[in-house]
DNA sequence: TCCATAAAATGACCGCGGTCAATAATAAAT
DNA sequence: ATTTATTATTGACCGCGGTCATTTTATGGA
């Protein structure tokens, strides 16, 4: 009774995947248009939301997919043994997020699974972020009076503390990750000793 | 050289807001059309584009007011003793910026300044919240080894860590004020005693 | 090989935010 | 009062995301 899925359905949809992605690379994701990306594929418009929920759903496919190759980066690496050695092996993740705007706004919506039926991509990123940095935790003479789960989740608000000020007119002067040493010495080093990055 | 702006401006404008505000009070901000409240004041549609830039300009005014007012509430009370206290006086502000996804997400957009160019009411609350937590920090026994604004500005992280995960499927479990407690525990407290709130 | 049925693709259509050249209303100058 | 310069308003129009009844194409069974 069930039919299976037929390959032509896979062919349409690696179509349009690769469109979009080689338009994004052309133009970023904000000039994205589904018009283009359903020209490009030879397809039409409604065959894009037959493989796609909405344009955002595409978008978090992509950027997770951009995100998820960071991580893999920073998980492939040494692990990071001090403060700056975290801020650096997060620095693809970080640069990716905040490259445009209106991709930083969108991670963010996405951060969160918006519902338990869908963990998209993205999400998926922010949780696979968090397990790393909670591994890094273990080691390198971190406070040990919270736990190392709850002191990963400090440095994802942090980090997203910090970059939201970086698009922050009000705040330029700082750095991002100048800004993100002083969060993370403060909350990481065992009181007393986050004198280091403090300006 | 220079002709005065006409009553008829401000008319129109208070006219456009207070309907938008009463449809707002009926259905919520994510259901506000432009075109309902240009019906309902009586104007064509560039009429509106005329008093504010786009949609979420009137958000961002109508948004903002509302935060301006939890904030006055947080303001005119007894200054919070405690990490307790300090959540329950923020309360107000946090159940209006969480009250639906859409508003906190636009709060997210907007809470930094886009440009130079306009600081919008949104961005000013968040301002503020900030000073006024600033100087909470200067009485209660919280860690003195860095500054009272950064102390300010890891709050702020971690009510939107908090906020976001309310809306994620993922951690429905924990309760926001209880998850705030712990962050806040682990943050304003010196090294060691930052076991209360812990689960 | 043909048929029945489910899956995939189509494109006209809609909703809604936003634009702009044209028009009307207003205040100041004569 | 009439002219003039400026500002406010208008509404037809556009862009673009998203929908859905209809048509086309693939598939498994007779």
């Amino acid at each position: 009774m069930a039919k299976a899925v037929q390959q032509r359905t896979l062919k349409t949809r690696a179509r349009l995947l690769e469109v979009a992605e080689s338009l994004v690379k052309k133009g970023g994701y904000e000039a994205l248009r589904v018009e283009e990306v359903v020209l490009g594929a030879g397809v039409a418009k409604g065959t894009f939301f037959a493989h796609f929920r909405d344009k955002d759903a595409l978008m978090d496919i992509l950027i997770g997919k951009e995100l998820e190759a960071c991580l893999d980066q920073a998980a492939s690496g040494p692990m990071p043994d001090s403060i700056d050695a975290i801020i650096v092996a997060l620095r693809p993740y970080h640069r990716c997020v905040s490259a445009e705007r209106y991709v930083f706004d969108l991670v963010l919506r996405y951060s969160g699974a918006a519902g338990i039926e869908e963990i998209g991509p993205i999400a998926r990123t922010f949780e696979r972020y968090f397990r790393l940095i909670e591994g890094w935790m273990q080691h390198g003479g971190y406070r040990r009076d919270v736990s190392p789960a709850l002191l990963a989740e400090g440095v994802q608000a942090f980090a997203i503390q910090s970059l939201s000020l970086k698009f922050c007119a009000l705040h330029e002067a700082t750095d991002f990750e100048d800004r993100l040493n002083d969060y993370l010495n403060a909350w990481l080093l065992p009181g007393g000793k986050s004198s280091a990055g403090q300006k």
